[in-house]
Parts: C-alpha cells; sequence; structure tokens
DNA sequence: CTAAGTGTACTATGTGGCATAGTACACATA
DNA sequence: TATGTGTACTATGCCACATAGTACACTTAG
C-alpha cells in the first residue's frame, strides 16, 4: 500500500502520516474503508508496530481517520479534512514561490512550471 | 544581519546555510564582500561558534563563499552557483506542484497563486 | 615584535527525537 | 476460545545537533 524513504530525512512515522493523507484525499482509500492494521503494515514494512501506531494517532486528531478498539482504523468521512490538506498545500505553495521571488526567478518561469506540470491546458481553454 | 528562528525544525546551522544563500543570490551580499566573522556572528546569534563554522564550511564547499585563514570569509564571485541555486528551486516547485495536483488542486487555483505572489503583472505585461 | 582577530580542527559532553523491543490490557469477531 | 484489533507503558539504543573548551596557523593593525 504504502512505502517509506530511508534516503528521506523525515522520520518514518510521518512519512507514513503524508502518505496516508495523500490516499485519503485523492480518493484511493474511500470513507470508511478499512486501514491496514498497525500490525500487519508493520510487518509488511518491517518496522515497529508502534511507529505504525504513533502515524495512526496522529491521523486519527487530525481527522483522517477513526479507530475503533478490537475492530480497526477506518478512512473518515469527513470532507473537510480533505480541503482542509489542500489548504495546507496552497500555504506551502506560496511560501515556497515567495522564496523564489526573493531568489530573482522569474514570474514566467514560475508560471511556466505549473503549466507543465498541470497539463498546459490554458491555451486550449481561451480556444 | 541574519536571524534564527527556533520554531523552525531544522537545524541552526542548515538555516544559517539557507539564509546566507538567499542573501548572495539575491545580490545583498556581492562578490568579494567579507563575510561576518565566525565568532562575531556566534556572538550576535548567541549560539556556539562551531555551529556558524559549520554552516560556514558547507556555504564554501557548495561555492557560496570562500574562506581564507587569517583574514577571514568571502563572498564567491561564482555566478554559476547562483543560478544553480534557482534550478534547485525550481526543481522543489516543481515536486511540490506535482503533489498538489495528485491532491486535486485544480491548474487554476496554482496558477492565481502563482500570479498573486508575483505581483499579478501579466494583464499589464498584455497590454 | 606584539596583540588581536581570523578560520580551522579536535575532544568531550549533554540533550532530544526517533525507533526499537517487550509486555500488557481491553475489546471485537469468527 | 482463539485470534486479531487498537492502545498504553517502560526500557533501551542510536544518532544528529548543539555546546564547551582548547589549540593551532595565519593575517593584520599597532
Amino acid at each position: 500500500m504504502i512505502s517509506i524513504d530511508y534516503q528521506d530525512r523525515r522520520p518514518i512515522y510521518e512519512q507514513i502520516v503524508e502518505r496516508y493523507q495523500t490516499l485519503i484525499v485523492r480518493g484511493v482509500l474511500a470513507p470508511d474503508e478499512q486501514m491496514p492494521s498497525v500490525r500487519q503494515t508493520a510487518l509488511e514494512l518491517k518496522i515497529n508496530p508502534n511507529t505504525i501506531s504513533k502515524a495512526y494517532s496522529i491521523l486519527e486528531r487530525e481527522g483522517f481517520i477513526y479507530s475503533v478498539k478490537g475492530r480497526g482504523s477506518f478512512v473518515s468521512g469527513d470532507q473537510a479534512v480533505r480541503e482542509r490538506k489542500r489548504q495546507l498545500w496552497l500555504d506551502r505553495l506560496e511560501r515556497l514561490l515567495a522564496e523564489g521571488r526573493d531568489l530573482g526567478v522569474t514570474h514566467a518561469a514560475a508560471a511556466l512550471c505549473v503549466d507543465r506540470v498541470f497539463g498546459e491546458r490554458r491555451k486550449e481553454e481561451q480556444a
């Protein structure tokens, strides 16, 4: 389901949180769908169950999942959390753009990058 | 000259590297201009000289500054390093944009953010 | 020459986050 | 009853980071 990048300097539990956030926001994991169990995921990723548990507790605190003792963890149906996640991303984008502007990157260069990543549909939309 | 953000989770030495990179790329610190001394900066920021030294050694390794024993550290005149820094920023932007696209953020929302940060000059340029 | 200021190198120490190991408990389900 | 869930707790080890302290080579101002 997910993977760990040991080159990534971020802690494992944080990577797991981020991976599942993305899967949930994208809808790959549907509301009320059961999450992989703590122990099962720990076995697959060859890491300690406590690390998974930490990630799940964060995901629950943030509203992405809900956990039921004895049954398992499930994807939250809350839509607000998805929108909030997108907003957080926009905030990150804004900070990064401001940094690039200060570095002397041109408006055009940044806009070009956006068009490239998002598929260059602007002209077609105008047509 | 620079400051430290103790809320920032990144290590101090890394923040210092980033701050000076920006100042150099922006031209605030001109080529061959003398950098603040290791001990002086350590006093001002109330941190250990070793931490500054570590940051400076990284800046030197990356080509942003050059150091002369007994004299001090100076801003490099190398222009390539500035362009390289901008390219690294573009790479970061591309990764972030791809992430946002996968989250379901629209092309328009991303483009709007770019225009806002860079000052919304597009219309004026077209006029 | 002397003193002060520079970069640099080294050892030692303390701290905190992270991950692990191990155990235990409460609960749900087949 | 047995197995699989989430959860909580202690203990341990590791490592990056930052600090403290000392030392050396060099340059410059005096």
